[in-house]
DNA sequence: GGACCGCTATACATAATGCCCAGTGATTAC
DNA sequence: GTAATCACTGGGCATTATGTATAGCGGTCC
């Protein structure tokens, strides 16, 4: 899937407007209503735009610590951790990667003493072998990704 | 910030139905349409909804290799560091973290080769010193948080 | 008891949406 | 070269949502 200039710029203005209906953005971005609605159908039937959940901040929510743990895996229980970790609800994200067989999960807590409780649930469980975790102290970039979208659109 | 049990239902909604209005949010939630206006409101004066950016998805712009990257740092080169990872579209994020005066990276790219590349531009810089990369193969709990929204809005 | 707060319920003007159509220019197919 | 296809334009129209305001009601805090 590739996308022009103008998917783009629509992926953009939606990105620091996002409140904006199709209409505004047909005359923001000077093209014909139609256009707009047509582009953004084609952007989520291709998948490029998975959706436009709210973006909710976890510190907002009383979790202001952020870490992510690094697992290493028994063989063969790779299903069951991922299960467990699923109903983990500080889990944000859980990756499966290469290295030893490990995965990299992201977490938050409400407190640096609650992250140890954080952590103990998630490593308590019997296909997890080792945890390493790096707290989080800031975050320069926060996750973006209009710059990406540019360069995809030439520009 | 506490949430209840109604703002948590708000946001499972808008997260299960983003392109809802707040008319028909009030309908499913058989609330009044200036009850979950008002909601809405201090939801996002909180900061708890940071916005309704377009949820875009890398792989669909032809970015389908994910990968973190932990970073060495030369000490006193922090901000040019951030400066220069600000730069790379591919890095999706960065956050400093707690270990070794590291910082952590997300990055995409394009294929396996093309990581390469990638790598190479980022720690392509002076106050680099070392970089180790994990490749993501899958991805079992994508970026979520309605779990945790659950829990703090108690149940 | 009085003040305050959040929710309900309703109203109304304005604006956006979903959907339709005909026309145009550019590209592709034959 | 001609026909067909495709994306975009520009317009219209009925329906629906929005922003904003109103008054009333039931709690809670002192």
């Amino acid at each position: 899937m590739a996308i022009d200039h103008l998917d783009g710029a629509l992926l953009e203005l939606l990105a620091r407007e996002p409140r904006i209906g199709v209409l505004e953005a047909s005359r923001r971005l000077g093209v014909a209503r139609g256009t707009v609605q047509a582009r953004l159908d084609r952007l989520q039937s291709n998948g490029v735009i998975r959706g436009f959940g709210p973006d909710v901040d976890p510190a907002a929510l009383g979790y202001p610590v952020t870490a992510f743990a690094t697992l290493e895996i028994k063989q063969g229980q790779g299903g069951d951790v991922r299960a467990h970790l699923a109903g983990v609800p500080e889990v944000l994200e859980l990756h499966t990667t290469t290295g030893h067989g490990d995965m990299l999960c992201r977490l938050v807590a409400r407190s640096n003493a609650d992250l140890q409780r954080v952590i103990d649930r998630v490593v308590g469980f019997d296909g997890i072998v080792r945890a390493s975790t790096a707290i989080v102290m800031e975050n320069p970039v926060p996750l973006r990704i209009i710059p990406l979208v540019q360069q995809a659109a030439g520009g």
